[in-house]
DNA sequence: TATCCAAGGTAAGTT
DNA sequence: AACTTACCTTGGATA
């Protein structure tokens, strides 16, 4: 057993392990108590979560284990690996500076409510096969309902990892994913998007397209390079920039963002996506665009 | 108890 | 290029 802890007081802007992880970023991390995610969440709680590495991702070529609660300023953490210190700061951007971020946001009502409500709340870094698969799955659905259906995917077809006495399930590899038919996957309620998940996951597998490919493109280019997946389009592509492939400047332009950009910057709806996409992310700030989306879908969604 | 509706959109077909 | 429409599923709202 490996274990430890991070002062999470120490770091820039502080850290909101609950927020960051329930705010509909990442749907790969789940509840270790078992109770349905973003239902029950009482805020403040100190639950234990839990994540697992693919193998391809990890050092010994098996799925990694990372469980992490906070108690207060203090991130416990516990792994089936030793490194589990330097895979939380990878995977929740604890090296991102938050008081700079959110100096550069812009001085407005909704954005200064949005930041002052989740304090602490920071942008997940997730694999990018899980991160494309999963919004993918988000199409025309609830946040609580994606999530469900990335469990299911990991019981199905993960490969299952012992630790501590617990079997966890690795979120299943383009080649788990690839050799699954429809009917299977429909039998998980994914509906309609059944068929893009197994046919992106087979795009993977093959490897003529790669994911983390669009990491190395200029921002508007590495949106078209992810709208070559099934069930693929703008937004989704802007999801996976964001929330695995570091591009802060991205802004899904989803209903909520579309609904607050009506409301509260109608000046920077152009019509089409790529257009209104660079209005509104001028708007926040620009490089860090992305962050002030996070907040404000969080703020708007959450009440 | 039954019916209706919308949920972090995308693909395919028309104009 | 811009504009329609169909698409699975289901929890929660409405009648």
């Amino acid at each position: 057993m490996n274990e430890g802890a991070i002062d999470v007081d120490e770091l820039d802007g502080g850290f909101d392990l609950q927020s960051t992880v329930e705010s509909g970023q990442t749907y790969l991390w789940n509840r270790r108590d078992g109770r349905a995610y973003e239902r029950d969440g009482v805020h403040g709680g100190d639950h234990w979560y839990s994540t697992v590495l693919p193998a391809t991702a990890t050092a010994t070529n098996e799925p990694e284990v990372v469980l992490a609660r906070q108690l207060d300023g203090r991130l416990e953490w516990r792994a089936s690996t030793p490194n589990a210190h330097e895979r939380l700061v990878e995977l929740l951007r604890l090296d991102d500076d938050l008081d700079a971020i959110a100096a550069s946001a812009p001085d407005e009502p909704l954005v200064e409510r949005a930041y002052a409500s989740y304090s602490g709340m920071r942008l997940v870094r997730d694999p990018p096969f899980g991160s494309l698969v999963s919004f993918i799955c988000s199409a025309q659905m609830r946040v609580a309902r994606i999530h469900g259906m990335q469990t299911r995917l990991a019981r199905e077809y993960g490969t299952p990892v012992e630790f501590d006495g617990e079997t966890y399930h690795a979120y299943p590899t383009p080649a788990q994913l690839a050799a699954a038919t429809e009917a299977g996957l429909r039998d998980l309620s994914l509906g309609y998007r059944a068929p893009y998940v197994r046919q992106t996951a087979a795009m993977v597998e093959e490897g003529e397209v790669d994911p983390a490919h669009a990491r190395s493109l200029p921002y508007e280019d590495a949106r078209e390079y992810l709208t070559q997946f099934v069930g693929v389009g703008q937004k989704v592509a802007d999801c996976v920039l964001l929330f695995s492939l570091d591009f802060l400047q991205a802004v899904p332009l989803d209903t909520w963002i579309r609904n607050a950009i009506a409301d509260h910057y109608p000046d920077c709806d152009r019509g089409s996506y790529e257009a209104t996409s660079r209005a509104i992310r001028d708007r926040f700030g620009g490089a860090y665009a992305g962050y002030v989306q996070t907040y404000v879908f969080h703020f708007l969604r959450s009440t």
